[in-house]
DNA sequence: CAATATTTTTATCTACAATAACAGTTATGT
DNA sequence: ACATAACTGTTATTGTAGATAAAAATATTG
């Protein structure tokens, strides 16, 4: 056994100045390296969307309503993991800055319909390039059949307890 | 082209009452899909858990210090991408839980060595059982050499920006 | 000694998730 | 018709994570 584990020894801790410092197998559990990866993932697209101010929520919900215009906030809410009562202020920014806007629906008044502005939809014009650099950028990374490969052994995993359907996790 | 997509039509929305909303390619996105995944996974983890209080951050650091005792904050929060000033209130509740403890350092009264209580190494043998079964639920759904492609493939995307030494990202 | 580093701490700030409660509206059942 | 339930969006509040700025104490270096 090591002779010096005393507060302050040098033994297993000066020795490691080099940065090389022990995970305790850490790196073999999947939820953190999944971790670690979701967030190098993310900061490279807030970054290529960073000079148009879109964030990862944001640009999720304008994809959505302008793959299919009037929706319901529940409706795309719910598509997205998102509570509905969290999606108020997140459109609200949308709306503010005018890439989006509600519009009153004719047989229900409770509800209403999103769409994309003009400046909305040509404002996702300009992210779908950026986007793809980035999408590119991360193929060259995982190689061939890697993104094929990634994302069905993600979707394996994306369904565990999964999301009901307002966006909040398991409900025992 | 589709006759009547005015406010409050049906086309493109009452049809879609079964909650298959189109997600406008959304789940094309390696970091959207990434995103379900990791969430799922740790919800599974937090879960499985959930008896003894202990969330992601906290194992990580327990794990840490119980695989290298005696380290120093810095370097702790540095391995695990955490950066130091986010570190304190972690380890604070750590300690103020028994599970942890800073102790002074011989050489350098600037620094502490973090170590487990005995409680805690107690705690972690029972954390293992409970993190394996997690770990095993995980593979059961990758399938054969699910885990091992996986984990070559996030770990490619791990450092594409990358942590700095202090776990903030991208350095201009 | 003076100037500069390092290490930890405190205090804010933002983004995002979760819960509870509410108002208005619509749907259902008697 | 009416009471009741369910749905939709909203507000308010809370908690968790991450980031930044600045401080305080100590160490190192010229």
């Amino acid at each position: 056994m090591p002779p010096n584990v005393s507060p302050g020894s040098k033994d297993e801790v000066e020795r490691r100045k080099g940065g090389e410092i022990s995970l305790g197998g850490l790196d073999d559990h999947i939820g953190y390296v999944l971790r670690r990866a979701q967030l190098a993932v993310f900061q490279d697209f807030i970054g290529s969307l960073a000079e148009f101010d879109i964030r990862p929520a944001q640009y999720s919900v304008l994809t959505v309503i302008e793959a299919t215009p009037g929706l319901k906030q529940s409706q795309v809410s719910s598509a997205l993991g998102i509570q509905r009562t969290n999606f108020v202020t997140l459109f609200d920014e949308l709306e503010r800055r005018g890439l989006a806007r509600r519009m009153p629906v004719d047989n229900d008044r409770r509800s209403y319909a999103l769409y994309l502005t003009e400046t909305g939809a040509a404002l996702m014009e300009k992210l779908r390039a950026a986007v793809h650099a980035h999408e590119a950028r991360l193929d060259e990374r995982l190689g061939r059949d890697g993104r094929g490969r990634l994302m069905d052994l993600l979707k394996r995993l994306a369904d565990l307890g999964g999301l009901d359907g307002e966006g909040r996790f398991g409900t025992p």
